[in-house]
DNA sequence: TTCTGATTAGTCAACTTTGACTAATCAAGA
DNA sequence: TCTTGATTAGTCAAAGTTGACTAATCAGAA
């Protein structure tokens, strides 16, 4: 559902076409969420059929068509639904990621060690870039600013983990 | 890949049937993964179909057959192949949990402040369930332990964002 | 003039995931 | 004796996701 919010408040700010929509995906929201083309599409149409959101087709001069994609009230009601949901939960924490860590034992402490460091290293990079990045008072602050903590926070447990390991290790 | 990995992992301790797999993954991993039973069958078929895994059939007395799943030497190299490359690189960190704090606005300041205020309630309660597990020394944890690292900066965020909401709010 | 790259629109087949469902055996309670 | 719940096996259609692809227009570089 989380995509379909995501969907509904651009929209909300402002109609937009297919072209701009993905755009923002890539630009400004590629560190946030991997909703990719094909899928924004799939979500449009579906929530066009359900009513939340009309399509309309316009042309300027010689430039491509536009398909321009707005808010209709149905899809405003959806949204605040949405987003109620949304910001009084939180979401189910998995952990893919650390899968690796059931099996340490199958690999050399040596090696699990150096490939961790590997990780460490990817998160510490991850978190200068995302650091490096000025100060942006729009409505992605909270969502950079959630970013830049939650990443301190897996370098910071990669730092304790290695440690740990460090001293059982040897 | 990683769920792929998450199976070869269980395999290579002990071959095991179906249903004691998809009794692990309901009972003990329920909190680290949502990796679900028909899931489990697709994705234990195509390992078997690329030689990673081996089913056999076996029967005890009158109890209902069972089709006991075990690793190959194919499945014990995808499995390291796997770890090595789980353990060197994290996860990209989406958030589509924070969608609707793009969206802040949309809603009166204090029924957002309400709703995040629902949001740490959620947090706090499954931390202190976290927490108060007995301490696990088996192969899980250290994805306890990471779960319980999580869910504690996670609450810290949410208490420093009501903290600014609070402050730009009145 | 031709070619490249941005702007606009997507589509499609293949893959992955899931809620809901079926089917059989057995132990134990009512 | 009957029913319920655990143990064992899944399956299936529907929904969601994605890499790779097509198609047209226009501005500017070569």
């Amino acid at each position: 559902m989380n995509r379909e919010l995501l969907l509904l408040s651009l929209l909300r700010r402002q109609e937009m076409h297919g072209y701009q929509i993905n755009e923002f995906l890539n630009r400004d929201l590629a560190a946030c969420t991997d909703l990719k083309k094909p899928t924004a599409y799939f979500l449009l149409n579906k929530m066009a059929a359900q009513g939340w959101v009309a399509q309309e087709e316009t042309r300027e001069g010689n430039r491509p068509p536009r398909r321009v994609y707005r808010l209709t009230p149905e899809g405003e009601t959806a949204f605040q639904d949405l987003l109620r949901e949304n910001l009084a939960s939180h979401a189910p924490i998995y952990f893919d990621d650390d899968i690796g860590l059931m099996a340490l034992d199958a690999l050399p402490a040596d090696e699990a060690r150096a490939l961790l460091q590997q990780r460490r290293a990817g998160l510490a990079a991850a978190l200068t870039e995302a650091q490096a990045a000025p100060p942006h008072g729009g409505s992605l602050q909270w969502i950079i600013q959630h970013r830049i903590h939650h990443l301190s926070s897996e370098l910071a447990w990669v730092d304790e983990l290695l440690g740990k390991l460090g001293q059982v290790g040897r």
